[in-house]
DNA sequence: TTCTATATCAACATAAATCAACAAAAAAGT
DNA sequence: ACTTTTTTGTTGATTTATGTTGATATAGAA
């Protein structure tokens, strides 16, 4: 196994064919060595070889979706550690889809005993497969932007529960107008989390602290909430942010 | 347990994966010690070490579910091809949860303008996320196992719907007994998705064309189902086979 | 088909990482 | 202060990975 094989797997997912001089390049080591190291990868059937390139046997998910999940990944995972590391054994938490809550997905699968409420199937699955974990689906119809549900049975089996933790995501926050979304469903499925939930942790990269327009207000973080972002916020989110603690990582 | 753990750890997930000499030059100690420290780490499963580099353990999924997805692999790709070229566009079926039917769902990708309906998260988010299927998840409570519902909303939710076709996997075939599940949720399952299904594909291996004991009855298949598989069964089953079409594709 | 450009493969040399064993330093207990 | 235990660093032998070279194989065009 090599410390490669992952960036190759990632590489060949996204883009559906890779050739080896592309990845020698991307990978910075010489055609020969990435042979070398595709050529278990093949014999396990991770991935495909033919003449010229190695091509991916299954995609995972679709490349728009493996690109909104790459964009500022680095920050995406810091973000999510942090919010792993205040989740604790036995607690139940409410997550709302998107590619930051993908990612803190991933990092709660090292915890135990969770109860997980969400409308991804992605991060459902994701959290399902760990042994001790109680997890719900909610809804039914499926987006295909990203396999969440927003229909009217997603919200009455959240409305069925009640959380320690909601995890949300906000798509740009304002400085005045506070967070914002894009669709007025995502805004619901917001509300509906921070109604059955005690404790609500808004995790926004910091690429999103910026004003955008046309989008749809969410209701203001109630006292209490944790804001984990990835740098520090501009001094003009003093106000809005007044009424969070706010959880920072540097990269 | 040493104090530097949490930093390995933090380094690891951030990056994927780091050389030991980064993590010696980052705690300020030699590589021996790093390569110390690791050791119960790699052992406890944490993070995983490769030649030249630690690696993050973090999966897409869980290893036993992997494992059941890479026994008999060619088979099952086999069958989700014959699977995949029964099905047209605009067809809609049903998908009981299952490995078979996890490559079933992945070849099917390749497909467009599905409506699918599954009680697996998934398979609900291999499919969801292909643009222009309507996907369907049925249920809310996931099990570990591997991220399926069985609780009574998602019978519910199949009982609502109709579909040109039910995939069906059983985890054995007894010449006389017929197709064997091991749990009675499985067996309801199976049932209901074929009362809501004008045809019936069983998706079975040939490795599983034995007999096994202490097993629960499926209902029997009805006149024009097909048997999908990768090798022609004994003449022992010629009998219980006598009202479905055989599709086999040799390997 | 034959030719040409490119990809692959095998083998060796080199560089890098690992491991085991011992020495030095620090921490803990008496 | 002394010993014991634990942790850390250093050394050199061993293992593993990588790059280079030259021979072979493959795909596509003439």
């Amino acid at each position: 196994m090599s410390k490669y094989e992952q960036d190759i797997r990632n590489a060949v997912s996204l883009r559906g064919s890779v050739s080896v001089s592309e990845l020698a390049a991307l990978l910075n080591v010489s055609d020969q060595t990435i042979r070398r190291i595709v050529k278990p990868m093949v014999d396990r059937g991770d991935v495909e070889k033919v003449h010229g390139a190695i091509v991916s046997t299954q995609t995972l998910a679709d490349p728009p979706f493996l690109a909104r999940m790459n964009r500022n990944k680095q920050a995406k995972i810091a973000i999510a550690n942090i919010v792993a590391g205040m989740i604790k054994p036995g607690d139940s938490i409410a997550i709302n889809t998107g590619s930051t809550s993908a990612f803190v997905a991933q990092a709660l699968r090292q915890h135990h005993d969770l109860t997980v409420i969400t409308n991804s199937t992605f991060i459902a699955s994701t959290l399902a497969m760990v042994s001790g974990n109680r997890v719900y689906m909610a809804g039914s119809q499926l987006r295909n932007h990203d396999g969440a549900a927003f229909d009217r049975s997603a919200f009455e089996t959240i409305a069925a529960h009640h959380t320690k933790w909601a995890l949300l995501s906000a798509s740009s926050v304002h400085p005045e107008r506070g967070f914002l979304v894009q669709e007025q469903c995502e805004a619901d499925m917001c509300a509906a989390l921070m109604k059955i939930a005690d404790r609500h942790i808004w995790a926004v990269d910091a690429s999103k602290l910026t004003d955008k327009h046309l989008q749809i207000r969410l209701p203001a973080p109630i006292a209490g909430s944790t804001l984990a972002t990835d740098a520090q916020p501009a001094p003009a989110y003093d106000r809005i942010l007044s009424r969070t603690s706010i959880a920072v990582t540097a990269l």
